[in-house]
RNA sequence: CUACCCGUGGCACAGCUGGAUAGCGCGUCAGACUCCGACUCUGAAGGCCGUAGGUUCAAAUCCUAUCGGGUAGGCCA
């Protein structure tokens, strides 16, 4: 299948070399020079020449001129000379046909240009702590690092999804020993992680209680909490592997898991791996030796770093002074893991953009390890979320769960859903696909490193570029084709500009798949998907689709139906949108 | 102090591998449709693209400086 550009830039160079005798400009090079013109009046498609007056030696205008001579062919119904830019006009019938001809042949896979079929991409995303809020601070590395699962999916990657669950470390500890004092274990069973987020925030605070009395008795002495060395104690235990704290661990991740599986379910999301911090412990001192023994190690004030100074970065901290390890050594040997169990062409991370310069940095670690895999390591960053404004914040409680966040979501939409559903089951159904993809699609409508403040309001609105105005064009495309009862066919008849727009979206969808993967951006489908609906509403508000007199003209345009609605699924679900078939 | 990210109409955002009159949504005002689904569509008002220099035939887009906001920076993750 070749997109509108690489058609006409394999038109082009055939054009030049036989105007010019010159094979100085490529296909390839055609294909970035090609531009939309900003009106279509102009035409459909433009090459500016000014950047082709230098080696061909003769002013845009001319050449321009010259390209524009005499060039006919099937594909434009005219080429014209304009100020230096050479105008392409298309042969709208016979592109229209090309167009939906490629979403009927393709169906589910139009759009896609396979180019990632024998390659394997590990997606590192999501990753909540075990015993911590699952909150709206988790929602990017979830609905981006899923949407780019997807798209590499779609591109024919062999993908995994790998959620690095933080299951490890000192809070284990802190929870063993709450858990101990003051745990129910029916209260955790019926309550799930809050009661966990419970205990963990109340021996926090209790240890910073300690640690403040402590301080108050003597100045002098360091902060000191019984509490705190007995989590400490604890976590000990559990890693020289004593039962009972492992059983609770153990416990402790499945209750926790259980509950993000809810969230996970509702945006239809399921990870190939749950390996988190845990199943590393044992593979870090490998890699330490490694370090140790090819001379990238340094003491450091106790602490064990490699010094980063030549590449402009603060060193990267491996060891602590006591010699236990830190995230960089546990990042490093999850790679070399992940590397030699998926031979992966891809490891891509996504995380907040506070953890830029962590990952800068290890990865340089692992580059002068000598690892030759060192440039497949991929950080995809995004802007951090406030709430309303504010910082999001455990303590003060300015959080948003994401089950609440979806909850309400859900019952707002369920509200408008039961007058038009009166069955309970199918109004659920339809509040929770269009509720959740209203959240999501809201997120990922921005540039992902742009920050967000979160406004619930926002979120769910229905106005405008939203997710239900999207899902709701979609519905009405299915409703369209069931009354048709066909997919239509495309018949040689005038197109009107807004049927020709219409056609020139969906022509538009493998270049939009194509760019969202190399910018790791699934908001270049959001907005891809807006420019279709309205381009879809445009174009049914103008033409009588069913009702339309002329049959042929009737099937046309049942058929340019059928290739909207067979593009807006395909974009929605890149983006882990629900596509319910009526609203 | 250093590094990175962001700064576009009242609000929230596209456009940034330089290219033809800077786009979309919300809000405001005025219309159309009320039909194939409660929706949607059309038009108007509103921007010296943070500021100042520079490169170029051409700068919102590249470079430099500067201002404002955010984030990170050795024993947390």
């Amino acid at each position: 299948m070749l997109t509108i550009k690489k058609k006409t830039a394999a038109l082009l160079a055939d054009r030049i070399s036989s105007v010019f005798g010159s094979d100085l400009v490529g296909a390839d090079e055609l294909v970035r020079m090609l531009e939309y013109p900003p009106d279509s009046s102009m035409g459909d498609l433009a090459l500016p020449c000014f950047r082709l007056s230098k080696s061909l030696r003769r002013s845009p205008v001319q050449i321009a001129a010259s390209l524009a001579e005499g060039f006919e062919c099937e594909e434009f119904s005219s080429v014209t000379a304009v100020n230096g830019y050479l105008n392409f006009k298309i042969n709208p019938t016979a592109f229209a046909r090309r167009v939906v001809g490629d979403v009927f042949r393709l169906g589910d896979k139009y759009g896609s240009s396979q180019s990632g079929v024998g390659k394997t991409v590990v997606l590192d995303y999501s990753s909540p702590n075990v015993a911590k809020p699952f909150h709206i601070g988790h929602l990017g590395t979830t609905v981006i690092g899923h949407s780019l699962k997807l798209i590499h999916q779609f591109e024919g990657y062999d993908c995994v999804g790998i959620n690095y669950l933080g299951d490890w470390g000192t809070q284990f500890g802190k929870l063993i020993v709450a858990y101990k004092l003051w745990g129910d274990k029916q209260q955790i069973e019926r309550g799930g992680v809050d009661e966990l987020v419970k205990l963990y925030v109340r021996i926090n605070n209790e240890i910073k209680a300690e640690e403040d009395a402590s301080v108050a008795e003597n100045p002098d002495a360091p902060r000191h909490s019984a509490l705190g060395d007995a989590a400490r104690a604890e976590f000990k235990r559990l890693e020289d592997g004593d039962e009972e704290n492992l059983a609770l661990w153990r416990w402790f991740v499945s209750v926790s898991l259980e509950e993000y599986q809810k969230t996970y379910k509702l945006l239809g999301i399921e990870f190939d791996s749950y390996k988190g911090e845990s199943f590393y412990t044992d593979k870090m001192p490998a890699q330490v030796q490694k370090l140790r023994d090819m001379g990238l190690l340094e003491l450091d004030d106790g602490a064990s770093i490699v010094n980063l100074d030549k590449w402009n970065m603060p060193v990267c901290l491996i060891l602590k002074r006591d010699g236990s390890t830190l995230y960089p050594t546990r990042d490093i040997a999850a790679a070399v893991y992940r590397q030699e169990t998926y031979g992966f062409d891809k490891a891509i991370y996504v995380t907040s953009a506070a953890q830029s310069l962590h990952f800068a940095q290890w990865f340089k670690v692992v580059e002068l390890m000598g690892y030759g895999w060192y440039d497949r390591l991929v950080h995809v960053p995004y802007g951090t979320v406030s709430i309303n404004g504010a910082k999001l914040a455990t303590r003060t409680g300015n959080v948003i769960l994401l089950k609440d966040l979806f909850d309400e979501a859900i019952s707002r939409v369920a509200e408008i859903t039961r007058e038009k559903h009166p069955d309970p089951e199918e109004c659920m159904r339809i509040a929770e696909q269009v509720g959740v993809g209203a959240v999501v699609f809201y997120y990922l409508s921005n540039n992902r490193m742009r920050d967000i403040n979160f406004v619930m309001e926002e979120a769910l609105s229905f106005d405008g570029n939203t997710g239900p105005y999207v899902q709701y064009t979609y519905a009405r495309t299915c409703s369209v084709l069931e009354r048709a009862g066909s997919t239509g066919k495309m018949n040689d008849v005038p197109l009107t500009d807004g049927e020709m727009e219409l056609v020139k979206c969906v022509a538009l969808f493998p270049e939009k798949v194509a760019q969202a993967m190399a910018e790791y951006e699934p908001s270049v489908i959001t907005r891809y998907i807006l420019d279709l609906a309205a381009a879809f509403n445009r174009f049914y508000h103008d033409c009588k689709i069913i009702g339309c007199e002329d049959e042929s003209l009737r099937e046309t345009r049942i058929a340019l139906t059928a290739a909207t609605n067979r593009v807006l699924h395909t974009a929605l679900e890149l983006i882990c949108m629900k596509t319910p078939e009526k609203i």
